[in-house]
DNA sequence: AATGAATGAGAATTCATTCAT
DNA sequence: GATGAATGAATTCTCATTCAT
């Protein structure tokens, strides 16, 4: 990861996955080359072999980022709502337009993960199911107090993030016959809302119309952050 | 493609197709070496310069035959059939059946796209919305005849497509948790059975019941066909 | 050489020698694939190794073949000349006009000497050498009758030799700045004009005056007969 | 070229240029492999791409190399000198030294100069044109104070050069026969001495006897110096 | 801590030559 | 005699990595 006590170490990696991510995702990770990378990071080849072990090291760093990326977007979204429906709403809202915000990253998760070491991939995984575990959880609370059906919450929870992935893995043709907020609705909410229970789905179009699960239902806030953070970085080290 | 008028031609690009499909599939395009395929292929290195233009031309095949089988596999399954939902059910359930069958080959096609020439890149997603077309005529079937709801049958195609090949995307955790039926069930099915209208419904529940969907609905010889087929061009060529 | 008893033989070889004189002068050598000399004469790539042993055979046989062919021009245009200044400068002229009408082929014996084994670069040298001869004889047999000054005949021989070889190595401009009638006379002829002694120079004069010089001086007829001989040649392979 | 502001670029380069110049002229750009030219020069085959762009700017650059010292002997030669027919004694005098002193990488200049892009080969052509030229200069002054005939200046140019560029090309037989010195007076030299007008020859002749021509008439100091100089590069770079 | 010149193993590709048909 | 498919050694060029400065 990123975090090292010491905080030139963090500096750099963060430098150095930044660019990195923008090359790997524009051109795959062996067309890029270290050289390319070091360019980007505006720093020298040789440099990037005091923070790194290799390349594939560098790649590892890249997908962790994103993937942890991903898996932070969630509790933020949904910090300190107490409503079930609203939390897992926004939840997988913010999930769904966190992969949006960073299409080409997240697409380099499922394009590299055969570029990495067993290990690497080990951990990738792991990671991807914690996040998972965050979805569950919310799915789990609604089933809890009778909102939900019922139901393999995993599946469920996989369905969820693969309807995600999908709107990054076909951009290509889906932009340009739905907008987010529609493949949002129809695609991504559409397969837990239609788990909805009576007593979930009446609850569901009260909180619909009283604006509760749109208004600021995407915080766009955070995602907004995200996009800063990242160009804060590639600044900072542009001007080193 | 693979149809020359050429017979040698056709035989040695299936061979080398088949060789390469199986490594690029295992390791990814960019580590597998020419000299790999041809040792794969039991040729010398030389000779695939006689067949593909470059290595790239032979990514090129090897996308083109998986997407193509995917096509393929629809209109077998539904041959012949006039009921529209049982045509559906077929064409998705084949689909599904072949992306399995396939698993590793079809995660090739979302990952070593970034490999091919822009041109290639167009036909392969050519070939995958004409593949779509196939599913989207059967959903206006249904629509037609007043058993499905009125919806935006490509985004609705997609999702299906989607489903399916999350299957193969999320293989390393998805089949531990459910099997292929269940999955076809919940998670591919449910996509377009979810808006299915009462009419529909009513008329799916006898088709079930009559066992009309299940019986024959994964026609598993054509699927165990591909894989044989692929078993003896690799014989033969061993052969010789 | 070409000349073999077995007529099938002689006749292949100098369809490919024909067809790799060609090649071999446009773009080298090295550049030239044994497949392209193939094609040029439209065979087959293995039947060429029937007839050569190998590609630097070919090379030798088509350098032999390219500085005999100079050696013939000699003596054709002298044939039956009395006069030693008569027959000095047809025979001179002759070189020359045939050192043009194969400008480029005469540029192979230079170039490609190296691409040679050591036993060929020899025998291209001694064939070389005798070509010279033919001319040292004919300055030989003008200063025996007082005609030409005494001197190193070899030397002026090969003054004579390059001064013909340097129309074809500075084509690129000599062709801009003279014609081959100015250069032949000006460069070529000049180098052993100016050693005529008084008798011989008056001689000269008169047999200019005569026009026994101009007078069919370059035998022409021999050099289209070259050239068609070798249009020929081709056509009959292209027929095969 | 070999000059450029960085030191390193144009050391290295001319390291290289040295070692190509030496195995190109012994065994033809074609024969000689990167390798090969990697180790002559004592450096890794990959540390040469960083220097020039290919194999083929490496030969340009040696042609290029080649070209120039031909054309930096001329005027170095005659340099502060008033006399018209000293200075084109001299100029002519220090071309053909030149010449036989890098006999081999003359050669190379008409050799290689197929395996050149044709911008290449245009740049070579314009380089020997300009060295041409400084000959030209040098006769028609001789022209202009009367000295020598009038005459086509290019023709003459060329057939000084010619001659000259002849004794590296016939040197397998010519330095059997004759001298250098004895090949510059009767073959070079020649060519413009039979053209001087009787005044002309009159101040030759006194030039002749005053020791004038001779004394120092091959700055043998600077060709030398050349030789040394290559040899020096050499060495340093190998102790680098 | 940072540089970037140097390395050299390894990749794609070519092509002279062979040989079964 | 003729073919052309097949071979595989050899070549050019790239690039991850190292290390002297």
């Amino acid at each position: 990861m990123l975090n090292t006590k010491n905080p030139l170490i963090a500096a750099r990696r963060a430098q150095l996955v930044e660019a990195a991510i923008n090359l790997f995702s524009r051109s795959g990770y062996h067309v890029v080359t270290v050289k390319d990378i070091a360019d980007e990071a505006g720093v020298s080849p040789g440099l990037i072999y005091q923070y790194v072990s290799d390349k594939q090291d560098l790649l590892f760093l890249c997908l962790t980022h994103i993937v942890e990326q991903l898996k932070n977007a969630i509790p933020n979204a949904s910090e300190g709502i107490e409503d079930p429906i609203v939390c897992l709403y926004r939840s997988v809202d913010a999930y769904g337009r966190v992969i949006d915000a960073n299409r080409r990253y997240s697409m380099l998760t499922f394009r590299e993960n055969k570029s990495l070491r067993p290990e690497g991939v080990e951990e990738i995984k792991r990671l991807e199911l914690e996040t998972n575990e965050l979805i569950s959880a919310r799915v789990e609370a609604c089933i809890r107090v009778g909102l939900l059906a019922e139901t393999n919450v995993e599946l469920l929870t996989f369905r969820i993030i693969i309807a995600a992935q999908g709107w990054a893995l076909k951009q290509w043709r889906l932009r340009d016959i739905v907008t987010l907020d529609v493949y949002l609705e129809e695609s991504i909410h559409a397969v837990w809302r239609e788990r909805l229970l009576p007593r979930g789905l009446l609850h569901y179009h009260e909180l619909l119309q009283s604006g509760k699960l749109t208004a600021g239902g995407s915080n766009d806030a955070d995602i907004v952050k995200a996009g800063e953070a990242r160009r804060q970085i590639r600044t900072t080290k542009r001007d080193a």
